[in-house]
RNA sequence: GCGGCUGUAGCUCAGUGGAUAGAGCAGCAGACUUCGGAUCUGCGGGUCGGGAGUUCGAAUCUUCCCAGCCGCACCA
């Protein structure tokens, strides 16, 4: 389905007023764009001079491949074709036309590209008064005030352990959390457990075919899965263990005392496993209401269904017809009355509305359930909700190789676990100076993990591979953690307060500029990730600011004795970077470690 | 069969219609006798799945193929 589109932000593409020439260090309590306004003074520069919409000139305007080159371009090809000279003899004319005014420093012709260079000091000097003044809210912005956000992610079916393909929704619903917190909204958290169907019935069967021996009371999660495997094997040969199943789930649903009981047995154990990864991901949920929570409203969004119109009796089912939208129809109650997965997220999303009058709803969920979402919204569209447009679908491609029925489930628990062995391990060889290992093991180790499954775009499947999951060198967590580690290590070392005044304009070097540019660009990339929902662009963000940051740290050296002002703006730049990283570790829900 | 997603270096992936398609991993060769080597530098490696079209310009947009994955009413 085509996604509504973005949040009506105003926030990418704002343009606040330009700053004044010699302005004090810049207040903006939103935080957007710091250096739009160099932007916009290219583009006036450019507008006053061409026969162009500012429009079109603003989109046109890009940053050269290369810094030596200018910081701002823009490609003379279309004039050419309208004034019907060359685009390189275009752009040497304007570059001699355009005004050059502060903070705009030179317009040169580079081959067919009209390249403007800006104050580079006074950028820097914008950009770190800024970081510094705004500090953990460098980024931020109060967009989303008075509007409220619901994310439904994790969701795991609990009658599973937890596996590393759970993993994805609750780290991407987590960051986006994040992201959206970050940029002012009210965010709900909903943990829309799948604690409630068939697969429960499952496991009732299983029990009770084959849990003479065991003792209920103390059965853990990973007892419950056995269960859960050779039910799925003995069904092949026996099919009438799926009816059995569906039985089972019935009287669950009709409140039999023994279905209930064990119900909830399995319900509770599997909840104790899954709140105890939760906690080793630092991932909480505001309301845990599940799929059992909707029991009671369910007749209810049935009924409203045929009060809409919108849902008939068809030989002994109850459906809706969708074929207006090109769908498939939606089950709503089965032959046998029981309910479906279709019924309780109907149920699910007409409580959130009531219930939170959401601005938006955000379903994080794997790209296999495209369908059902599509016939989910288009259902509520068909009641006539006009909120319908409000539902999003962020879906994501699964992790390959593994198959929960035949057992060969990846653990998150062993994932999360060897992550930390090997952080600890690492420490210990390398005699790092870290007192609270155990603290950093777990910072670092399920950083690496998250980080992993948040650093592609989320819509790409994921073929899990201990080998690469485990490697702590290149475009990494750690890598981006150790960046931070290591620029804080430098501001100890220095001993003394950072200096907001420092004199930047000593800051000359390119890998200098290049890392200013890059810190400069972070709000810009918060505000994509959350209009794409994809915290993925925050963090190939990260990784660009945490490699100009390492390369600048490997050839210039920040503290000298025998320079002092420059020792003094260079703290100012690695205290920058570092907030800047935090900031964008903290987005995708990973810690930033002083020490590791 | 119908629909959707994906296809870029050996592998994993970036890539606003714009300048010479970039990173990391793996391999090889290197780095400051002082700020942390989980770092940095260099080298090799590309029919951007294929064809056609639109455009001054296409990895990017359109279309047709091909391949892989996913989905298509009594599972979730």
């Amino acid at each position: 389905m085509t996604p509504p589109g973005p949040l009506g932000y105003n926030h990418c593409s704002a343009r606040p007023t330009p700053v004044p020439l010699g302005a004090e260090p810049i207040e903006d309590p939103g935080g957007a764009d710091a250096m739009s306004s160099y932007l916009d003074q290219v583009v006036d520069a450019i507008a006053a001079v061409v026969e162009l919409p500012r429009e079109e000139i603003m989109e046109a305007v890009q940053p050269p491949p290369s810094p030596d080159m200018g910081d701002y371009g823009f490609p003379c090809f279309q004039l050419a074709k309208a004034l019907r000279r060359s685009p390189a003899q275009i752009a040497s004319e304007l570059a001699s036309q355009v005004q050059v005014r502060p903070p705009i420093r030179e317009a040169r012709g580079v081959g067919p590209y009209l390249n403007f260079f800006v104050d580079r000091p006074r950028f820097i000097a914008e950009v770190l008064g800024r970081v510094h003044s705004l500090g953990t809210q460098f980024g931020a912005s109060d967009e989303g005030a008075g509007k409220t956000v619901v994310i439904d992610y994790s969701s795991p079916n609990i009658a599973k352990p937890f596996g590393i393909g759970h993993l994805r929704s609750t780290v991407i619903g987590h960051s986006l959390y994040q992201l959206f917190r970050f940029l002012g909204y009210r965010v709900v958290r909903v943990n829309h457990l799948g604690d409630w169907g068939t697969q429960f019935g499952k496991l009732i069967t299983a029990v009770k075919h084959w849990g003479g021996g065991m003792d209920l009371a103390s059965a853990t999660v990973e007892d419950q899965y056995r269960l859960y495997v050779r039910f799925h094997k003995e069904a092949e040969a026996d099919p009438s263990l799926e009816d059995e199943a569906r039985a089972w789930h019935r009287r669950v649903e009709e409140h039999d005392p023994e279905a209930r009981a064990l119900w909830q047995m399995f319900r509770d154990a599997s909840l104790a496993d899954f709140r105890r990864m939760y906690d080793l991901l630092g991932v909480d949920f505001d309301s845990w209401a599940g799929e059992s929570f909707y029991e009671d409203l369910l007749d209810d969004a049935v009924r409203l269904a045929f009060e809409t119109g919108v849902a008939r009796e068809d030989q002994g089912v109850i459906l809706v017809d969708l074929s207006e939208y090109d769908l498939p129809p939606c089950l709503l109650r089965k032959s046998d009355g029981a309910t479906l997965y279709a019924t309780r997220d109907l149920a699910a999303l007409l409580y959130r509305y009531r219930t939170y009058q959401f601005h938006r709803v955000i379903y994080v969920v794997g790209a296999p359930q495209n369908l059902h979402f599509q016939q989910l919204f288009a259902m509520v569209r068909k009641m006539g909700f006009d909120w319908a447009d409000r539902c999003v679908h962020v879906n994501f491609g699964h992790i390959r190789g593994m198959k929960s029925r035949e057992g060969s489930l990846v653990l998150l628990e062993d994932v999360l676990g060897r992550s930390m062995q090997l952080v600890r391990d690492i420490i210990r060889e390398r005699q790092l100076d870290v007192d609270n290992v155990d603290e950093v093991a777990r910072q670092v180790g399920v950083g690496a993990i998250v980080f992993a499954d948040l650093s592609r775009r989320r819509i790409k499947d994921i073929e899990f591979n201990w080998d690469e999951i485990l490697n702590f060198e290149g475009e990494t967590g750690p890598y981006v953690q150790y960046t931070h580690a290591r620029l804080c290590s430098l501001l100890r070392k220095y001993g003394e307060p950072v200096d907001p005044s420092a004199d930047v304009s000593l800051l000359g070097e390119p890998e200098e500029w290049q890392l200013a540019r890059t810190l400069e660009a972070f709000p810009s990339a918060v505000c994509r990730a959350a209009e794409q929902y994809e915290p993925s662009i925050v963090s190939s963000h990260l990784l660009e600011m945490a490699a100009a940051s390492n390369q600048f740290y490997q050839r210039h050296r920040v503290i000298d004795p025998a320079n002092p002002a420059l020792t003094r703006a260079r703290v100012l730049l690695v205290d920058a970077t570092r907030r800047v990283i935090a900031n964008a570790l903290g987005l995708l829900n990973m810690a930033a470690p002083e020490r590791m």
